[in-house]
DNA sequence: GATGAATGAGTTTTCATTCAT
DNA sequence: TATGAATGAAAACTCATTCAT
């Protein structure tokens, strides 16, 4: 019945905006400045009805999380999936995927980061945790599929390639928390792109077996 | 006047005291989960008393951080003042100094990581969020100081030297963060001294103009 | 009116249903743990639905407790009108139907007398208090009768008959709650038959004018 | 030193001052009724100070149960140990402990007697809940002790007396509330002397081998 | 200098109840 | 008649911080 999906409809805009109010209020206060009060306030419900929708405070900032795990899947999967044959240019252009993802909401993706390291995982539902802990597990694999191919070619020197993809995992988060950290002194953006740039292009060129010719404009440069 | 030596000494131990204690309830219950209550029993003094050596929570967190970064300051000189003149081994030291100092204490390592790009920054008094960028800007310089000089005898290839070391240092923070993040799902320890042998290795590749010999034990397998 | 006979019956039914799950709920909850959410979920309505039967929490707790006066007036009064001529029996007897009443519905019995001396009478709208009294009130009366048809004959010492019941109300309700209450530490059930028995045959032997002889099997023994 | 006895006596004097506080407003508001902050109003401090004496609401309010226990016991105890060597006269004069108790405090009396049956027990220390069961454990066996006497004498029919103290102890209970219950429609004072005066005569006749003598002015008459 | 005691200012969460549909 | 959705109002509890002694 159209009555039946217009009602889902609303639940699931509801939900949205609800998660609006929250990712501004999250990423200007951080999670435990942030009040629900606040964040009612700012989606124009009353604090109670934020309830109806999630269970508690943890959940709802979980929600904004997975979100932007989904987001950064996606984009890491259309790298990993694109008829570029060559691994080395793969490598490097996660690096374009994960600024992507960092600029789709930077103040976001660094609670994301700070979340999978923290306090706010205890108190989550188990199902919570699951798809989370599914969601960057997925994006992971993508990633050291990437590297997997590039080794069974020949042209990476051998490593395990999970390894690899952790350790892009973190330079990534690292990078992101460490911009945000710099920011706070020095506003002029973005020291970001180039040196996600750079990091992944160290990180291709360190992997091959023979060093590869120099590809990117913004790659090296004094 | 030896009074007034003593008394200056007399200081310094309790605040000693009073840090230890923190880095203890620190470490164990996060920032929002240690209170003072908590820190005060432990140093076996009341809680009022913090006060008269510390402003308030922040600073007084603030205080164990910049005692981390120090630490972390002198193993990075360390590093840098060894006499071995080659730049690529001097990268490749990176690894275990950055180790010794995750191990010297991972959770307030952790907090520093979380700090620098967070709340806990806000409400601190001036000269101590100048104390804490003057050490890790000393830190970064240092680990600047290596790329220069592998760059100086043509080794490396040309960047700057400055993104080259907030790159090591975002890199290290992130590996960090999310080796804790793990260690949540399986405490099987140390993820990290690997991990960061290989981040510093294949840095350390990919920055040479020509591809060196295998290194490090840890530096390269299935 | 057929229609309109119908209708009420409908009506009926409804207010059953709900009092059905009501009655689960607030046994197992207690009258603050129960929630119109829950309730409503049971009788498989929504909580606005049961704002249509009962004008709110309490008048649909109190509707619980007075059907179990209901039962327990009826229990009663057959106990007065069977034809055994015998008070000393007739006030053994009351034990039985008590011991049923509770049997019934334990939890619940528990509520009404809780209910009575407390705070949920508060709130309750005249109709349901006089309702209340007035079946309580009935029950008392018909358990008077039966001491004042034992004093007519001669057999009872002179007592205010009125006084014995509330004696024999008080009792009972103070015998159900202290069971209850051994039940949190000791759920082998039914210290509460027994009690019963030898309080009934004790208030029977201390009223007659001369030493009955034994009766029933449960009255007496070390 | 006088310095540390009077700290000692001020903190016992702060806690009386919130009991006492709290008995007020527990007895006219009821368990759920009251609320902490109400309680801080009448005792002229702050919410968070009245956490500092006590764990949490349970356990203030189980702190002023436990004190009616105690009187309970002490009056119980009194009459076990007068050297009247009559245990009927015992039994009755248990009447006139009972008032007393319920005259010191008739509303706490009431709390205590919800409480032993309720959902107050949960969340209370474990210490708390022993002191309490210790406490009425106690009162039982002194009343038990007294119808052993009466046994043992060979002046009551034989049953166990720990039966008989449950029964006078929820016959005790089931009044007080009753009479609360009756308070609220009728505030004429005082069915309850009467009340448990025939209560208690009425068990003590019902327990004697053979029908004693009528005794207290207030036990027989229309 | 040290502290025991006190508290102000929050914050999350819960629910009975209402009302437009 | 039935309800899904919304909310107002509360209430328990916590803690960093202060201050008289």
């Amino acid at each position: 019945m159209g009555v039946t999906e217009r009602k889902a409809r609303e639940k699931r805009l509801r939900r949205l905006q609800i998660m609006d109010a929250a990712k501004q209020v999250f990423s200007s206060q951080g999670f435990n400045g942030a009040t629900m009060e606040e964040i009612a306030r700012r989606a124009e419900l009353s604090p109670a009805t934020l309830y109806l929708y999630f269970k508690n405070k943890n959940e709802l900032y979980a929600s904004l999380n997975l979100r932007m795990l989904e987001f950064l899947c996606e984009r890491v999967e259309k790298v990993a999936q694109e008829d570029t044959p060559d691994p080395v240019s793969k490598v490097r252009k996660l690096a374009q995927a994960m600024y992507d993802v960092y600029r789709f909401d930077p103040l976001i993706l660094t609670n994301v980061f700070h979340m999978q390291s923290s306090e706010a995982l205890q108190g989550l539902s188990h199902d919570m945790v699951a798809e989370i802990n599914a969601m960057s597990g997925r994006a992971l694999r993508t990633i050291a599929a990437i590297f997997s191919a590039g080794m069974d070619q020949g042209l990476f020197r051998r490593h395990h390639p999970i390894a690899l993809a952790d350790l892009v995992w973190a330079m990534f988060s690292g990078l992101v928390l460490w911009e945000e950290s710099k920011r706070l002194f020095d506003p002029r953006k973005d020291h970001l792109k180039p040196t996600l740039d750079l990091a992944l292009d160290l990180l291709a060129r360190g992997l091959c077996v023979q060093t590869p010719a120099d590809a990117s404009p913004g790659g090296s440069s004094a």
